[in-house]
DNA sequence: CTGTTAGCGCTTTCAC
DNA sequence: GTGAAAGCGCTAACAG
């Protein structure tokens, strides 16, 4: 492999002058010169070492991503997507991804390896929870990173999230604008703070839409298809007329436990009843009937947290900035 | 960040004696300079600078695997799952995943780049096809890789993959100890070479049963949740007693086509007909009946692919090895 | 047993 | 305009 060495010996000029036209400084080249270079580099086939720059330079170019596996049960396709299109956003801007794994003790530990060792340059954070440990230990350390969802709201850090509140009051509004006033959700349990804005978008529709909230078309449970199982149940053991008309859920799992669970009550989807889930996860278009539901836009997202991520790089004070990226309701046959 | 000249003064050494420390190198230091140098350590935080270690030894430590999104309607669960499984394997082992993104046009280019900056010390390959070009560049440029899948059996590099041919001969023993007889395939085109190989395990089950193969038995098409649809019902439109009574696919996605169109066609799965897929991907333990299928053993493959890189990396001449690992049959209520 | 020193490949100050 | 040289943080001959 071909070094700066190489290039100067073939161009007959020194390596401080390879280096000079390598990055373009301004301390003037003669054309000629230039062009010697140039053409000396193509002939040798060079590249720039990009360890020894780093290493000058005190940086990586890199990223660390931590690789979160889900229970067998449980979809993380979103994720799955949000990874492809960080790296891509990532090469944009002249970095890569490292993924890095951890159990669910030792985080710190592989943190603060990366850290320490100068692996990586800043971190992106996903699946974050509402008093994330990961954003506290981040913050005090004074590392640079950005988040993939919001946290503690009293805690001041860079993040960017998909507006679900803004979400579910579409989706919401679709429903009532079809003519429905018993509107039911599946919600998540009280302490998801991404549930919460979800919540709050329906309650807020129902509002606006002159609706009162029955409390129990309100029902909480696990991120899982036999949640959605239980609610469906639940409200068919109420009177006929007091059966919803549409469920808006908080994840595609727990529609699709309707969706089960209405085959053997003998409930028509769609047609009786109304069913929109979140996330658009793989298969969903394939239930029977295809499942209406909100996508989230993970390649925006991806984009933002980059050019977030590159400001605080840089920059000396870096202004922490939130951002909302609305999702969009992909209407199939479920409602 | 302190550095290793911050170590050696507060120790009173040199910086060599640290590195010596640091290295466990033989040259044997006396007890009391290790103790004294590993407190220093510890006392202010010292850990090594990776880019500097990596300089000076003319590696990065980095292994390179592209990250490939799949259209929509295609799962690619199991790649997640790869994903993961090798981060975990590469770091057990000193190394870290850098993850990229590429074209299909360009990917010549994003791979040279990675070479020729020296920002990686092997790739690992995955998604293979038959004549891959990614291999026939990489051997040429006698660059450390493994392969996650084979290719065109001609070339000489080394791979790990799932043995299909023995899984799906699992399945079909499975099939006919369970009195089945008149046994069906949905297979993938020609081209595929990991098709053929599942496709051989059904012939020679077939054989070693003695049931004489039916050609119209064997359904090729795309991987897709229609080709499963498909098969289904030109095999309905044959007289009953022609009928298949158990299907077997190279993947879930047909699988869903076939649990699909057999409710149109008021076909009791698991009963009437008995149906396997492969991959064993989210979500298809909650169809109705739960899909038996073929789960790949990923962990295994992950690990069995980093230690083959090491051999590669570390010696001068690297045996190509193939590795075939078993995927286990995972049996629900379809089959 | 420990220290001095020469690099790894690059960038950048400072001379000329 | 261009080059000499220092140095990023580390390792490993080679001395002593």
């Amino acid at each position: 492999m071909p070094t700066i060495k190489d290039v100067a010996r073939e161009a007959g000029v020194s390596i401080a002058t390879v280096s000079y036209v390598l990055n373009n400084k301004s301390t003037s080249i003669s054309a000629d010169t230039r062009r010697t270079v140039l053409e000396a580099i193509e002939r040798i086939g060079y590249m720039p070492n990009v360890t020894a720059r780093n290493l000058k330079a005190n940086q990586t170019k890199l990223i660390g991503y931590a690789w979160h596996i889900l229970p067998a049960d449980q979809v993380n396709s979103v994720m799955n997507d949000f990874t492809y299109f960080l790296a891509q956003a990532a090469e944009a801007a002249g970095y890569h991804i490292l993924t890095f794994t951890h159990g669910y003790d030792n985080w710190q530990e592989v943190y603060d390896d990366l850290i320490r060792t100068r692996r990586v340059d800043a971190f992106v954070l996903a699946s974050t929870q509402r008093d994330d440990e990961r954003i506290q230990f981040l913050m005090e350390r004074k590392f640079p990173f950005v988040s993939f969802g919001r946290a503690n709201p009293e805690w001041e850090f860079p993040w960017v999230d998909t507006d679900g509140e803004r979400g579910v009051a579409d989706a919401m509004d679709y429903l009532v604008n079809c003519g429905h006033q018993r509107i039911a959700m599946i919600a998540w349990p009280e302490e998801s703070i991404s549930g919460a804005f979800r919540v709050t978008g329906y309650e807020d529709a129902l509002h606006r839409a002159g609706i009162v909230a029955r409390p129990d078309y309100l029902w909480r449970g696990e991120h899982s298809v036999q949640t959605g199982k239980d609610a469906l149940i639940y409200w068919w053991s109420l009177p006929a007329e007091e059966r919803p008309t549409a469920i808006i859920t908080v994840s595609d799992l727990s529609a699709i436990g309707v969706l089960n669970e209405a085959e053997n009550l003998g409930i028509q989807i769609g047609q009786e009843l109304a069913v929109i889930g979140f996330d658009d996860v793989p298969l969903v278009q394939y239930l029977r009937p295809a499942l209406t539901t909100l996508r989230q836009p993970i390649p925006e997202i991806a984009q933002a947290l980059m050019t977030m991520l590159q400001a605080i790089i840089s920059e000396e004070t870096p202004p922490a900035h939130h951002i909302l990226l609305p999702p969009r309701l992909i209407k199939r046959a479920s409602a």
